[in-house]
DNA sequence: AATAGTAATGCAAATGTTTTCATTTTCTAG
DNA sequence: CTAGAAAATGAAAACATTTGCATTACTATT
């Protein structure tokens, strides 16, 4: 009995209406009699009718859906970002569109098209780098656009993120302050991946104000995982002189280090300083708990999504995005030389 | 001059031909004459058309996306997952339209409504166990599902995960061999979330086994977080007398209580044996390395891909699910009693 | 009781594709 | 050359909605 299909025309006549009036009383109900409307609810609740976005979609109202391209989900940092974004963009009334590119940003180009297909309402995208069809493309089809997680104002669309130079900055700093000399870093790879060279940058210079250099053989540059880490920070005890300070790109790759050095029985933070950028999850408790900088992501997703939302609604005219400032946060991983 | 709308109609006219063919060209190309494609090709190009897959859609033609609804992204667990599902169904062509219900399964039938209005042509579910109604509404417009993570031969969509009994049993059954018997356990919240209660189920299981009870003043339930296992354990040490095993939920929850044991200065696993599940990234480079059960988050999700897209392909008959078997990793964290 | 004004509804066109069927073009062989 | 087959294309209907405009049904006022 309700195999067939569902249609608007199949409820309208089930409640003894036309298809326009069913229409009307999904989209605008105070342009329908209650009565009608009741009727109306009892024969979709009857039939199990649900709405097809789709044949809305084709008429240029809204499709409701928002694409959101990452890296990957399964690093802490975005998956934190995703979460939040997506709880913010839920309220809204939009739905993700999720994909990632793996740090390639000829993919990247590809996953945007897709969603342009699916008529995305706007398009989020992680960091400022990204190929110039890319941003080609979202200019022509005028498509809301916005820029996640780092900042910068030199970018086509707007972006909600931190100033991760200054993130850097901030470390290399400290670093100074507490007398650090002999700096080693530990640094995911950069390319394709703005954020992490801006930290670096951001670290060096800082550290160079207080005459201080990362030596070449205390550079390192690993993937963005614990284990890689860990056994990067082993090669650099293998070495045999010791920094008295080591910088990390992000926390994961601090934890690996923690992780090497308590297995060498080295005291952190007496006989050596670590420190991490992001403050994820979990770097508070860590043991001795990291000193970083805290990157809000789930501000920074917050922000995101009522931007885009607000952008959408407003056809187009997004507004300036947000620079979230990052903050130091100096805990037990740290002591001064 | 073009930013007017680009329809298929546009293309047609620039390129000469009707738009049967230009449709042609795209959907059955073997149809249409090499030469007549690259005038299409051309127009395309210089209109910048992108196919509109509503349009397409309304048509009974397979939308090209997939819906998938965890409780959250940012845990661990399900970032790893989501990834190697998108990973896989992205490679078969299709997109994700991902939300989260924070656990709560009234608000995960409003989303699985929400994507049926999207004309999702499959759904992804995190666990088994789901509100009725979510059932009925995917059975009744029957729309190929799929239930990741858990196991279970009793629920009317096919699984593909993982039996969490049999990995709690595992733990319970290994630390029974190894003689403890003062075991404490740390589990999440068991409320909407039946891989947790399974594994609960199977550690005691196992551990009846041997005669062994985990009392209720060492039974500790705590959030899915680093920070809030820590507090926990710190709590248990305050109690005085120390079991000779903790069993953790999950990895996470036991890097909570090492970083707290280690703060507290007890040897592991000199002085207490301590034991995850999920071996989670950075489980096998923490120091100690943790003695956990795998559950390959991304075989899973790999296979789900699969099967869901063979069961939208094959129109609704979905293969058989597919049971991974969990396996138990030992590691650093357990010594004998 | 008639009229004006408003509220509620229906009709039909429009949206951007795909597809069936019919028609035209091209090719092959006799 | 031409018949016949095969290949390529086009016309029009169909898909599930929304919406502008026209019509009908009420309500209130005189």
């Amino acid at each position: 009995m309700n195999d067939k299909k569902a249609d608007i025309v199949a409820v309208a006549k089930a409640a003894r209406v036309s298809p326009s009036t069913v229409s009307r009383s999904f989209n605008h109900p105070e342009l329908v009699k209650a009565s009608t409307r009741k009727k109306i609810d009892n024969a979709v609740r009857r039939l199990g009718y649900i709405r097809n976005r789709a044949a809305q979609t084709i008429h240029g109202i809204r499709s409701g859906t928002v694409g959101l391209i990452v890296p990957t989900v399964d690093h802490t940092i975005f998956a934190e970002l995703i979460q939040s974004f997506s709880e913010s963009i839920e309220e809204l009334g939009f739905t993700i569109l999720l994909a990632s590119h793996a740090y390639d940003l000829q993919r990247e180009y590809v996953l945007v098209r897709k969603m342009l297909e699916h008529r995305v309402d706007g398009m989020a995208l992680i960091g400022t780098e990204h190929a110039a069809e890319t941003f080609g493309l979202l200019e022509s089809q005028n498509t809301p656009t916005i820029l996640l997680w780092n900042y910068s104002d030199k970018t086509p669309f707007p972006c909600v993120g931190s100033d991760n130079f200054k993130a850097g900055w901030l470390i290399g700093d400290h670093l100074g302050r507490l007398k650090h000399e002999q700096v080693a870093g530990l640094f995911p790879p950069t390319a394709g991946n703005d954020r992490a060279a801006e930290r670096l940058r951001g670290v060096e210079a800082a550290l160079s104000e207080f005459g201080v250099q990362i030596p070449a053989h205390w550079k390192f540059e690993t993937p963005y995982s614990v284990g890689a880490a860990k056994e990067a920070v082993s090669r650099l005890l293998k070495q045999g002189d010791l920094p008295t300070a080591l910088v990390c790109g992000n926390d994961v790759l601090a934890w690996g280090a923690l992780h090497a050095l308590s297995k060498a029985g080295i005291n952190v933070p007496g006989d050596i300083t670590v420190t991490g950028i992001g403050d994820f999850k979990g770097s508070k408790d860590f043991e001795p708990p990291l000193t970083t900088v805290r990157i809000p992501a789930r501000q920074i997703g917050a922000k995101a999504a009522q931007t885009i939302a607000d952008g959408i609604i407003s056809r187009g005219a997004i507004s300036n995005g947000e620079k979230v400032v990052p903050e130091l946060l100096i805990r037990g991983t740290c002591s001064a030389n």
